[in-house]
DNA sequence: CTTGACAATGGACAAGTGTTCACCTAAACA
DNA sequence: TGTTTAGGTGAACACTTGTCCATTGTCAAG
């Protein structure tokens, strides 16, 4: 074969439009009923004559490996994710789960003005028992960078940002330089507040300027 | 009415042990795998010489109202859970949220065999961007201790997990003296595989026995 | 003692369901 | 021009799986 053709390569990428349909059918079907699809729920759902025509489709996506199956056994699937951002998101009628922008460069500008060309993915979260009010504008912010290494959040690491006044000692993310970092914000009674990086080898300390802080830091992501 | 006498109330809690048993297994089946067991699964499990007995069961939990199923199809459950009052559940439109138990202390045994009681609280959490892949087999869990501190997993961080094979690599949650802990799971061709712990004051090694891998963790929460 | 709820056996049946074979169409490709 | 790939039809087959019948036993309540 001709080396220098763009070889197509089965991965997640490359399903076809009908296969994506397919799974995304039986994605949502397992979100809205709580268990998966049969060979022929699938077939009724697309207008299928046969069922054949579905068993095509799942052993393309089986073969691209987007799905996994037990072979004999009834509604049993696994659906494998890639680890892509742009992953088809849930349809429409599920939105109700809290869909946050990953803001990688939010530098130049807030929040409110952030373009969606800043996103550098999306993050679906609700913590609610962590005390996440989920219906903020709440966003997360990819960490580039050293400056908080002694609060024991690293480069790469995504922070859950809360838009909202920061108290003495909140992890805030703030604008400095036309730059959003994550820093400490401190305020003792009777004095100005500043921002301090939590690094030791930067010990930096910044005024408090207006606009300046974005939000507050509610929690950090990490994928291992 | 003889108001003395215990009416017997059709309510969650006057689940049978037994049923119970059938319950939780049908859960963490789900949990595991991915999908619903399907009766004879059920029965196999408890070791019943009929499917009979499994019916049985289920007739009596779906009276109690503590499944739900369709008549005639495979493996379509449905759980009702008990509305716990320390956990506020989504609102009925918003059910896709993924809702992962924070097991607080799994030590007496596997995911399997935890009961209930050994949940601390629920966290709902959909990572999609971040790889997740099926959502319902997902849990997470609460870390303790040192042992991980090198690779920037701390006391108090929830870690989540999925149950599924380790490799060479991976931060594991796994059953180590009658105790869930992470460790990193090291397979070298050829070798044995072992567990390590990421702490070079514990520079401890574990052989790796069955069922001693619980999980793989796939992400870190940490709240702020 | 009788009744009813609970638990389980054993076998049989039918519907649900995955699978396969043969065959077709259209577009893309070299 | 033949070949491959995606997409599909139609029918038959066999395993999977839910369901139901008749029966047995235990145990606590009335």
């Amino acid at each position: 074969m001709d080396k220098c053709s763009p070889k197509q390569v089965n991965t997640m990428k490359d399903l076809t439009t009908r296969q994506k349909e397919i799974l995304t059918f039986i994605e949502h079907h397992e979100w809205r009923n709580g268990y998966w699809p049969s060979i022929r729920e699938i077939q009724e759902k697309f207008g299928f004559r046969s069922t054949n025509a579905v068993m095509g489709h799942l052993r393309a996506l089986e073969k691209k490996e987007a799905i996994e199956r037990i072979p004999g056994q009834a509604r049993t699937f696994r659906i494998n994710r890639p680890d892509s951002p742009e992953i088809p998101s849930m349809p429409d009628d599920a939105t109700e789960v809290v869909d946050i922008p990953v803001m990688g460069d939010i530098a130049a500008g807030y929040p409110d003005r952030v373009e969606p060309a800043g996103e550098i993915g999306r993050l679906q979260v609700d913590i609610q028992s962590a005390g996440f009010s989920s219906r903020r504008r709440t966003f997360a912010l990819q960490v580039r960078g050293e400056s908080m290494v002694d609060a024991e959040i690293y480069d790469g690491d995504m922070v859950i940002i809360e838009p909202r006044d920061a108290h003495d000692g909140d992890i805030v993310a703030a604008l400095i330089d036309g730059e959003t970092t994550l820093k400490r914000y401190i305020k003792k009674p009777g004095e100005h507040p500043y921002l301090k990086a939590e690094n030791k080898f930067y010990p930096e300390l910044y005024p408090v300027t207006e606009l300046c802080v974005q939000g507050v830091a509610k929690a950090v992501v990490r994928n291992l």
